[in-house]
DNA sequence: ATGTTCACG
DNA sequence: GACGTACGTGAACATC
């Protein structure tokens, strides 16, 4: 644990170059991987360079003060004046990508600060941390060998080369300049440096530079004196690159006066707490170094206060009604490093609720609730609104922390959190989020909201929100609930999110799951939350004139089913239709529900009223409209945020088995768009004035997905010739050539298509194309016999799920079937062919989420201003100003046809459809 | 709280 | 040969 200590004249400061460092060892050492997959290589390498670097230095040399310094992702200040810095490197390696935040981890785990900060580059950090270490008389070690640092170096600065162990002074920089350490920025601004993109001057090496550096004595004098230059080449090139030498002076030269946010006092070392360090190891599969480890701290008993088993208390927890209260809570947090954060609403919609308060867990058992927005009324506060620290001041307080590169935030359903803090301006990085670290692991075996996790996880029962809150009609709003209840309830909350991601973290390496959570679960909260708070436009307008249509066609849909029935009854219970047609009418029934009931369903409808009766035909319109009138036309109009005239969904990150999303409150996944009715209801989607919707979805994703999984060469081919998948089957089974393919056969194609995703069944596809079972079986035999591999395949997972209790994407994230082994047939071959689908379901749900991640950072490199607003499982929705619609849907479709890459190469292409319109319905 | 139906991919 | 079905969701409404 880092402690706070003055920096004086007997300090040695050490500042490690996390980043220069990662990409050295990646490169540097072979490849290696954790049991489970996951690439450690790189992690590996820098942790033993943070232990041999604490080991090595326990003699005089020993660092008082010691931080890890990293690049924070993205552009740097230095873009703001010369855009092309740095931008030819190509995005890292696929494999190194997610030890970037398990080397972050890592540091945390030996317990020393981890800095970084948006804007700039680990070499700003250590050029400002450096001077002023400096300034108050310390020594300083740089820890890096990246000669960009070189020019930091002076009596009190050295570099030491992490990997070679060899002391870089003065006279090692001479060495490799060939001038001393404060020429180097000229040297460097006269060679370019080809790597960054930083210009010079063409045809100056470092060699050259040096040469003319030492006769003229600096950059601007040689530049003012270039005429006197006696080869007509260089002087030639200098006089004419010489503003490209002085942008590459301002490019390389060091930034040291940086507002930073830790100050140097933080960084003072102590001894590292051993279990959280050996926890970090251990999972990481490091033997060797964590026997070291091991042998030199000794493995105590955990600490009691940081056991996350042991019993919660809820007395224990502090009510923060100070800003002294608050401050002590904060800095508790930044000396952690990582802090547990729930934020309690008066509302459970993330985009219409206010703020209530918010608390932190900083160690298990140790947490606090800060109240923001209670209000008074209850007779145990006294009736006043409770003493409450202003909402603005907390806020400002807690924004520096929430934000704060070095301590890691982490949430339960922190989408939700992200989403609220956002409405207040504060935008929480990095994060970690237990509810994905538990789905990512456990998809399909069970919940995973807190209160279950708790359960199985610690044994621990949850305050459930009726105990503080009511329940039914007397329910009271977070917002009004006695202090005592709330702390209590919220404080809880923040401890246990804590103490499940102690349990939960390491277990995800172990399983090598963190690559998966890394790139395909910890980035989306953002992005979620992001679209949420966008929302959709509707024309309410609109919306009311449906609603008073299908009022009508209801109405006489209903009279119409009354005087065939001849009688009234609620056309809206499946019970009363039953007993009409099945009972007084006496027509036959077709198929029962599960409870036994005859069904009343489409499907039963539909077939009565095709023999001519009129009563199911005006049940199935009555039915129709009611469908659109309750669900969307009149649902929509209520979901409308007074605040922002638009309309938010929710979207779940871990509801499915298969990774898809899924949207709630309302559903904007099931708008309709299957009948021309159900249409007009997604013309009521609309763009703001002066913009438009742009659509954009996968053509035939799944069927795609099966053709390389399964590696069916005929489908394959198909795609790649860009046939028409469905006519290509139809004609290869029936034996009916393509040109003169009718509508009916391609049909029976396209049913079979999609029951081969769906784990199809002789019994399932005859329902659906409504034939005998005999000839949907042999359709079934036909389609195996032409395209071999498929049956292959469904007999791979099948095996799969029943050996291992999971199947996996192409991506590597498993989907869970526990019923594969059920003593129940039908349990069993239900959950057969959820294996089958899940492969096929769940690559097409990675990929959209890959293209989700990386589209918000293309349209800005694009300079565009659009905004992605929905996703719909192959489907994503922009808004954009209509002079940017062309380029957008360039970008997005750049973005969506790539987004398997780098990590899976396809054997087919993915194809987007993309259109701009006025409304989603005409965008399609 | 559960079942039925139906909207989407 | 049993089992009773196409895969994945969420919302409204009736009924218990």
């Amino acid at each position: 644990m880092a402690v706070t200590r003055p920096v004086d004249t007997d300090s040695h400061v050490y500042l490690v170059d996390g980043s220069g460092y990662i990409f050295r060892a990646y490169h540097a050492l072979p490849p290696l991987t954790r049991s489970d997959g996951t690439p450690v290589g790189a992690v590996q390498g820098f942790c033993n360079m943070l232990w041999k670097l604490l080991e090595d230095l326990k003699g005089e040399d020993q660092p008082t003060h010691l931080a890890v310094i990293f690049d924070y992702s993205g552009k740097s200040f230095r873009n703001d004046f010369y855009e092309a810095y740095k931008a030819h490197r190509p995005d890292p390696p696929e494999d190194l990508v997610p030890q970037f935040g398990l080397i972050r981890d890592a540091t945390r785990a030996f317990q020393l600060p981890c800095i970084e900060m948006e804007g700039y580059e680990a070499d700003d950090l250590i050029a400002t941390y450096a001077k002023q270490a400096a300034a108050l008389g310390a020594r300083v070690t740089v820890a890096s060998s990246d000669k960009d640092l070189m020019q930091l170096v002076n009596g009190q600065v050295t570099m030491l080369d992490p990997m070679k162990a060899k002391r870089i002074g003065p006279d090692e920089v001479r060495e490799k300049f060939g001038v001393g350490p404060e020429r180097v920025i000229d040297v460097q601004a006269l060679a370019g440096d080809s790597v960054d993109n930083v210009p010079g001057v063409p045809g100056i090496g470092i060699k050259t530079a040096a040469q003319l550096i030492e006769e003229y004595g600096d950059l601007d004098t040689l530049l003012a004196r270039a005429g006197e230059i006696k080869q007509p080449k260089r002087r030639e090139k200098l006089i004419e690159h010489a503003e490209g030498a002085r942008v590459s002076r301002r490019l390389v030269t060091l930034k040291d006066d940086i507002e930073i946010d830790s100050p140097l006092e933080e960084f003072g070392t102590a001894d590292p707490e051993a279990e959280s360090l050996l926890g970090f190891l251990r999972s990481m599969e490091f033997r060797t170094l964590t026997r070291r480890v091991e042998e030199a701290l000794g493995s105590g008993p955990a600490d009691e206060t940081g056991d996350a088993t042991a019993p919660v208390e809820r007395d224990r927890y502090e009510c923060v009604q100070t800003m002294d209260a608050l401050n002590r809570w904060i800095a508790r947090a930044k000396a952690a490093r990582v802090v547990a954060v729930d934020t309690e609403t008066d509302a459970l919609s993330a985009c219409a609720s206010r703020l209530v308060g918010v608390s932190l867990a900083v160690a298990p058992g140790q947490a606090c609730y800060i109240p923001l927005g209670h209000l008074g009324g209850d007779l145990a506060d006294g009736g006043g609104r409770p003493e409450q620290i202003d909402m603005a001041a907390a806020l400002g307080a807690l924004k520096p922390l929430l934000q704060d590169p070095a301590v890691l935030k982490v949430g339960q359903n922190l989408k939700y959190d992200l989403a609220v803090l956002k409405r207040h301006d504060i935008d929480v990085a990095p994060y970690d989020d237990t509810m994905l670290i538990s789905y990512v692991q456990e998809a399909g075996l069970h919940g995973h909201g807190m209160d279950e996790l708790a359960q199985t996880l610690l044994g621990h029962t949850c305050i459930s929100f009726k105990e503080v809150a009511g329940s039914g009609k007397s329910q009271k709003s977070f917002a009004e609930v006695d202090l005592k209840s709330a702390t209590a309830y919220a404080a809880e909350d923040a401890d246990v999110t804590l103490r499940l991601y102690e349990i939960l973290k390491p277990s995800l390496a172990q399983r090598s799951m963190a690559t998966i959570y890394e790139t395909l679960e910890r980035p989306m909260p953002g992005v979620l939350a992001r679209m949420e708070l966008a929302g959709v436009k509707v024309d309410v307008a609109q919306l009311s004139r449906l609603s008073s249509d299908f009022a009508q066609k209801m109405a006489e849909a209903e009279e119409g089913a009354h005087a065939a029935a001849g009688t009234k009854f609620n056309l809206g219970s499946p019970k009363q239709i039953g007993e009409i047609l099945f009972g007084q009418m006496g027509l036959p029934g077709g198929k029962k529900t599960k409870g036994g009931a005859w069904s009343t369903d489409a499907a039963v409808l539909d077939q009565l009223a095709a023999e001519g009766h009129d009563l199911p035909r005006q049940l199935l319109t009555w039915r129709q409209f009611s469908k659109l009138k309750s669900t969307y036309s009149d649902a929509l109009k209520a979901a409308i945020n007074p605040d922002t005239g638009r309309v938010h969904t929710s979207f779940s990150l871990a509801a499915t088995t298969t990774g898809r999303l899924s949207s709630s409150e309302p559903n904007l996944q099931n708008i309709p768009i299957r009948t021309e009715e159900g249409r007009t209801i997604r013309e009521a989607f609309i763009a703001e004035p002066g913009h438009v919707l742009v659509a954009a979805d996968y053509s035939q994703i799944e069927l795609r997905l099966l053709a390389h999984i399964a590696g069916v060469d005929a489908l394959k081919d198909a795609f790649k010739a860009g046939h028409d998948i469905h006519a290509m089957t139809a004609s290869e089974m029936f034996g009916v050539p393509l040109d003169e393919m009718d509508g009916a056969t391609r049909r029976k194609a396209k049913a079979i298509n999609f029951g081969i995703i769906y784990g199809i069944s002789a019994f399932g596809l005859a329902n659906n194309l409504g034939i005998g079972r005999d000839e949907a079986k042999a359709y079934i035999d036909s389609y195996f016999r032409k395209f071999p591999g498929i049956a292959d395949y469904m007999d791979a997972m099948k095996a799969e799920a029943k050996e291992r209790g999971y199947v996996q994407t192409l991506f590597g994230r498993r989907c869970h079937f526990p019923g594969i082994r059920d003593k129940n047939p039908a349990m069993r071959q239900f959950a057969e062919r959820q294996a089958i689908n899940a492969p096929i379901q769940g690559t097409a749900a990675d990929i959209i989420r890959r293209a989700m991640i990386r589209m918000e950072d293309a349209i800005g490199r694009a300079g565009l201003k659009a905004r992605m607003l929905l996703q719909v499982h192959d489907e994503l929705v922009f808004e954009a100003p209509e002079d940017e619609a062309d380029r957008l849907i360039e970008v997005v479709r750049e973005v969506m046809e790539g987004a398997a890459l780098p990590a899976v190469a396809l054997s087919v292409p993915l194809d987007v459809e993309a259109k701009a319109a006025k409304t989603w319905g005409q965008a399609h």
